[in-house]
DNA sequence: TTGAAAGCGCTACCAA
DNA sequence: TTGGTAGCGCTTTCAA
């Protein structure tokens, strides 16, 4: 094993020189750090894990929680713990998992341990059991998503209340007056914290609006197609021709069947928006106006705000929202009355 | 912070002795045991991660790669992950996410930093980049999944050839000439070390009891339903009634659904068998025969074999192949000739 | 611009 | 059965 000694001595240095070399904490001539460089080099040296967390103010790890309930989707959860590894690393720290009871029992265990700089909070539930934790550990805690009680916390998602009332104006304003809302699964919107934020400002803005939302929810296409299907002629009979999907991508394919079958092409008899999906839209068969869910947006931030926090104890617990973008296409038209 | 001093302090004896009380390896009074045991839980103790590392032997953490291509199933790799992580934890250690391209490159890193006891490797790719890595670091490693290359490697899988084989010898025992195997995408058969396994059992074992076997790459159903539908029509029309199917859970639907159509009932007119789900073919809308994968058996299995190596660091590598259990259920009957 | 050295909080060896 | 203590390999303060 190589340690900063060796590098010391190939360089002809002392090991605090070498240690500010390698951390920029204190200017080093050009030459020294030079020589350093390729000594640490030539050696493949790696500072040691378990020294440099001893000795320094740093673990250069960050805690993933992740209970994973049974609704938990696994592309677009997937999607979310790859953006956040992938800005962590960016930062120099790695991801350390805690799945399943771990979730929370470990943020305890992670803290008093000194095992990690800073938690990350990923499938946050409405009343989620770990708000209270992150309240009571050391640790600086961030929220990719929203829990009902969150004095104190620091929070980062997209503003998916903003979202709704964006994708209800925008049919508004092509002078719908009905407008149907194919959400997630009816499960998600006790379980998880976005979707009846969605629900929420849709419902708000069609109110303001004065146009009629006819809300379901729905499943998976997969194990239950014939109930998306049902909800879509329900809302063709009922005479909606606007419509915001919040919902996995194989519900979007049925509905987008659906309405074909109808003879209903999108954008011309009919308007679609996807509200929040995280998959790509553009791979559907029709074109259709969205409103994206970008996890690297979310997971970035959240990194950013735990680095921020390290450096300064002291930062402001705040939401931060991520205002919603509409990408239009043209799946959404006029209203034919 | 709570420190082992303050503990012993509390608990009247000595730091040694709180250490060994706590890792057991030096017999302790019962009553010392008991006095440190209360002293650590007044105290909320937990011992130093940084500080455990550098003067132990143990990091207590384990680095999972998992490279996640592109035809990566979220579901399927999820239960894996997560299967990992409670097995981890149950034997004492945490799971150090390496994702992307950090799988490869942060093998080196987390090895020559001593970050991590031992490193599993997920999504193992027949030409995977992490073997030569895995041979070059002196971390011990344990493949979930089996390379083409596996000289000196250590590996856990389900036996997929035998499940193949298994899969054909019951159709066969059956009294079935033809069968069809209804198989996994096209790209995976190319990226992935599994699927071409299961295929080569089940082409072995269809050569040796002289039986016709059909194989057809399908995609997921979600993305291509045509595609799947038209393999199986096509079976149907060779005169296929007998399926294997090794594929995603939406595929089992859509050939299900098809064999309905043709008023063709599973057990009765047509036999099929699910080889390798690693879902649960319970909720199928038909009882089908089934050779599961376990990820908890794999993985289970693989963090085993890491403890092992560290608890004896000479132990030989080996090939751990687990062997395929057949479920019936009654999907399989005599073949009407 | 550089070096010397004091810990960081444990584990495990040596004594008792 | 227990205690004392020498490191583990770094970071960072103090001095030069």
């Amino acid at each position: 094993m190589t340690t900063i000694h060796e590098v010391a001595r190939a360089a002809g240095v002392s090991i605090s020189t070498v240690s500010y070399a390698l951390s920029g904490k204190r200017p080093v001539s050009e030459k020294t750090r030079m020589r350093i460089e390729d000594a640490v080099h030539a050696l493949g040296y790696e500072p040691d894990a378990g020294a440099r967390m001893l000795a320094g103010r740093r673990t250069h790890i960050f805690a993933l929680t992740e209970p994973l309930r049974a609704d938990t989707h696994a592309p677009t959860h997937m999607a979310f713990v790859l953006a956040t590894a992938v800005a962590a690393r960016r930062q120099g720290f790695d991801i350390l998992l805690l799945t399943d009871e771990q979730a929370s029992e470990g943020m305890n265990r992670v803290a008093a341990s000194n095992l990690v700089d800073a938690i990350l909070v990923l499938d946050v539930a409405p009343d989620d059991e770990r708000v209270p934790i992150a309240r009571s550990v050391g640790t600086p805690t961030i929220f990719i998503g929203l829990p009902d009680d969150r004095e104190g916390l620091t929070c980062v998602d997209l503003d998916f209340e903003a979202a709704g009332r964006l994708a209800v104006d925008r049919l508004a304003d092509a002078g719908h007056r009905r407008i149907a809302l194919l959400g997630q699964t009816e499960v998600s919107y006790r379980k998880s914290n976005f979707p009846r934020r969605l629900l929420r400002g849709a419902q708000e803005q069609a109110a303001a609006r004065d146009v009629t939302l006819d809300w379901s929810a729905s499943g998976s296409a997969v194990t239950d197609a014939s109930a998306v299907r049902a909800c879509t002629e329900t809302a063709l009979a009922r005479g909606d021709r606007a419509f915001i999907v919040h919902a996995v991508d194989d519900v979007h394919q049925v509905l987008l069947s659906v309405l074909a079958e109808h003879g209903l092409r999108v954008g011309d008899d009919v308007s679609v928006i996807s509200a929040a999906a995280s998959f790509d839209t553009a791979a559907l068969p029709v074109p259709v106006d969205t409103i994206p869910l970008v996890p690297q947006r979310s997971c970035e931030l959240a990194v950013d705000l735990a680095v921020r926090r390290l450096d300064d104890p002291l930062a402001p617990a705040e939401i931060h929202l991520i205002p919603p973008e509409y990408r239009s296409v043209g799946s959404v038209s006029p209203a034919q009355d």
